[in-house]
DNA sequence: CCTTGAACTGAACGTGCGTTCAGATAAACT
DNA sequence: AGTTTATCTGAACGCACGTTCAGTTCAAGG
């Protein structure tokens, strides 16, 4: 029997894509199979290639729509002026989308060699370009002497590390906690960088 | 045809274990087969089951071990006095053997979710006590008020996602490079932590 | 020189994989 | 009411998986 009373594309896809971020995030890409995918959706694995035409492309748009999302609200966001304030506006802009989107920061961060190499170029460049928000910010800084390290480049990989390693280890307590979490990792994040 | 000349199991044994830390590392555990594992050593699939008894415990023994090496030499490392001194010396301590072990430690921070329950528990307890060492020196220090963070839990946290990080983006080049990583970083450690 | 046994092969086992597709079903349209 | 069509099933495809094991080979010990 198909097509059971009120299911659609609109409500099935959707549900393809937030099943597979959980699955993908938690157990990896490889490990989850698309029959348990299809199981934990409520479908018969050959229904998931009506809303995607293969696995590895399901998994690229996953991470693809993460990160473009990202980008594009971080570009949307009103930006302070100053070095230090654009800084401190970029490093609680990060440390609240990684604590609203634990599942897809995590398939970002573990699952980069599961992309087809195609896949990971493009990967490559969203990230690149994210990142390069935060480093356009520190040279900008260190211009008028704000700063005090030696390498921007450097210094960039080295907040992204500490702001997305919050990821993954941090357990959802409460709001209080999450703005806990937020002032001291930008408290840190400032002396870091002498600011 | 078995036993070329000159193979021996305290040869191959090692091989395996090589080429397992290798393989897994670059393309994961799930999607490195016991086949490919086995035509990297040079032989067959069957053979590999003489050094270990499964898949699983190849991993987990990999992942162990490098923990377990971690741990032994930085309890074999004299320790400077002072709690800023002893910092120095752990976060360097940890950045060498980041650049030096770059496999296990990528294996180590991208396969803890393909360890069977029990293999995780020990995990974690071998990785608490690494961590351990870090929040102790932490917290020496900020009885004597030589450090400014709220919470040393925390600033471990941070600080071990900024270091272990390194491992994800480093490209090998050579000596003086290495020296500057280890260099830039400790100074931006010091700085996070007020010291 | 013969025996022993560690080291390894090569084939096989059952299982599950990603993907395809003809057919069934039911909502939507005429 | 009849037709169309989006949605989904269920079975099948060939292939690769982890693991086992009887048999083969050869260095070493007596």
């Amino acid at each position: 029997m198909a097509r059971t009373t009120g299911s659609h594309s609109e409500i099935t896809g959707p549900r393809v894509r937030t099943a597979a971020l959980k699955l993908f995030a938690d157990q990896g890409y490889v490990a989850v199979s698309m029959r348990q995918l299809a199981a934990e959706v409520g479908v018969q694995a050959g229904a998931l290639y009506l809303y995607s035409p293969d696995k590895q492309t399901l998994l690229f748009g996953l991470m693809q729509d993460h990160l473009a999302a990202m980008l594009a609200d971080w570009a949307a966001l009103p930006k302070p002026k100053g070095a230090v304030a654009a800084f401190e506006a970029f490093v609680r802009f990060h440390i609240r989308y990684e604590l609203d989107n634990p599942a897809a920061v995590r398939l970002c961060a573990l699952e980069y060699r599961s992309l087809s190499p195609e896949n990971r170029t493009a990967f490559d460049a969203l990230r690149d370009s994210y990142e390069g928000a935060l480093e356009k910010i520190l040279r900008e800084g260190q211009g008028e002497k704000l700063f005090t390290f030696a390498d921007p480049r450097i210094a960039t990989k080295a907040l992204m590390a500490m702001l997305t390693g919050i990821g993954h280890w941090y357990v959802e307590d409460g709001k209080l906690a999450r703005d806990r979490v937020e002032r001291i990792f930008w408290n840190m994040a400032r002396k870091s960088v002498g600011a």
